[in-house]
DNA sequence: ACCTGAACACCGTTCAAGT
DNA sequence: ACCTGAACACCGTTCAAGT
């Protein structure tokens, strides 16, 4: 309601591929995947639709130039070089840490391939959580075109660690993959609960009422859901993310330590 | 453009939310995602717009709906009982089982709880290679309302299974979210494989297409990507959805045995 | 209570025409 | 080469009116 009339745009600068893709950035942040519109579109940028078809060929091409952009830079801010002392200004952001994940390991050093996973998962897991229409949109990406530049994006940067664990290729395929679809799902999911329904309503709130329609489940059809109902409550987003993580990376490992692939069960 | 004038419908049979949702599905099967019109849905159920307003509230919640009843049934379908002799009907498609996994430990049962989980996930995997549009539903759903009816039985047929390898109630949710994080990660990307861009696109040339593509890439930049563009043209999309599963459980059976939760790294 | 069907506002896309 | 803007086909949704 506020951000209207935005008109004096400087129409000097001409209009450019990077230049809508930025706008429609701007207008999905602002108003969601039903913010973006041509018609919302050539108002920002001050033209007619027809000066837009001229860089793009179509809504579904802007939409994979976006997708890209967004994780391509996700993917660049990963901080190459940790640098900084060792200061934990990690999470310490709300509520105690309560007991579901202990820090990371002593015996991991900071530039491990672990750890440079767990930076890249994050960089996604954050960029979602910052353009939520990002998490649909990358399924939506993968399906229009799995050969598309994201999906190899991705799929590189997680890759490239893969290997530095070990593994014959097969198994390096397989981990790669699983994280890659972990991250995908898990992070989708969080975008869920990061921003909820829409901006209008309170993330807190919107946990709560969450939690609590669990509660209310029938209790012989959802013992299990009901009991971690308190958990969903309570829980962090980024530390459940990164200990679904860090299971994936337990199940890779172990896997090496009892000589290649193998079945699933160690117990029992 | 076969199935075109499929106009002698019964109007006898009253209209009602199930015969919508049933054709809703029969339209997106056919066509897609933009398939579901509800002109397209006025005309397979000979009535007016108006008629199906009254039994559904919007589009938004026809497919929330949708998605349900399809992941009901999905979940309902895990065969409770194997029952039948242990021939081996089950994945002798195409191609030998190259090298990329093993069958199951024989340690395993049957009925164990892993193996009730690769039911569930199978399950799921399955509904989402004959819906293809349901992976990008189950995002936007997932999005819209995390307390509707499809997370927590998605959510519940995993944790029950979960809860049975054992753990503390914190690790069970970690464990369950990881898993139904993966699925829908995995089974959403699969959706993509499965059919590519549209029923028009043959399987064998797609996958051709895009295991070509990813090996075109700039060696400097997607070293990873490109060693394993051959193992994606190769894989079967069932077994190597199975191992990232395992993987998980893997994970998950290996933190038990290292005593609860603690970092992600056994090795180095 | 349940259904009809015209009408409305909005959307992606096209295209002849301009510079 | 790059942009304008009217126009087209289509979509979700509403609503007065019928039974």
């Amino acid at each position: 309601m506020a951000t209207r009339t935005r008109r004096s745009q400087r129409r000097t600068e001409a209009l450019s591929r990077e230049r809508i893709v930025e706008a429609a950035v701007e207008l999905l942040d602002a108003a969601g995947e039903g913010g973006l519109t041509f018609r919302a579109l050539t108002e920002r940028l001050a033209t007619g639709p027809g000066a837009i078809y001229w860089h793009v060929a179509n809504k579904s091409e802007l939409l994979d130039a976006v997708t890209d952009a967004v994780v391509a830079a996700a993917l660049a801010i990963e901080p190459a070089e940790p640098a900084e002392s060792a200061e934990s200004a990690e999470s310490a952001e709300s509520a105690e840490p309560s007991e579901s994940v202990e820090p990371a390991e002593p015996s991991e050093s900071a530039d491990s391939p672990q750890e440079k996973i767990r930076a890249v998962a994050l960089g996604l897991f954050d960029a979602i959580d910052e353009h939520p229409w990002l998490a649909a949109q990358l399924t939506a990406q993968l399906s229009r075109s799995p050969w598309g530049s994201v999906t190899p994006r991705i799929f590189e940067s997680i890759g490239r660690q893969v290997r530095a664990l070990g593994g014959t290729e097969g198994s390096q395929f397989t981990a790669a993959s699983a994280l890659v679809h972990y991250i995908l799902g898990a992070a989708g999911q969080n975008a869920a609960n990061g921003r909820g329904p829409g901006p209008d309503v309170d993330r807190g709130e919107f946990l709560d009422a969450a939690s609590r329609a669990w509660q209310e489940l029938d209790p012989d059809d959802y013992p299990f859901t009901r009991a971690v109902a308190e958990q969903m409550r309570e829980h962090d987003d980024r530390e459940q993310f990164l200990a679904g993580i860090d299971l994936v990376l337990t199940g890779i490992t172990a896997r090496h330590l009892s000589g290649g692939a193998a079945g699933a069960s160690p117990v029992s």
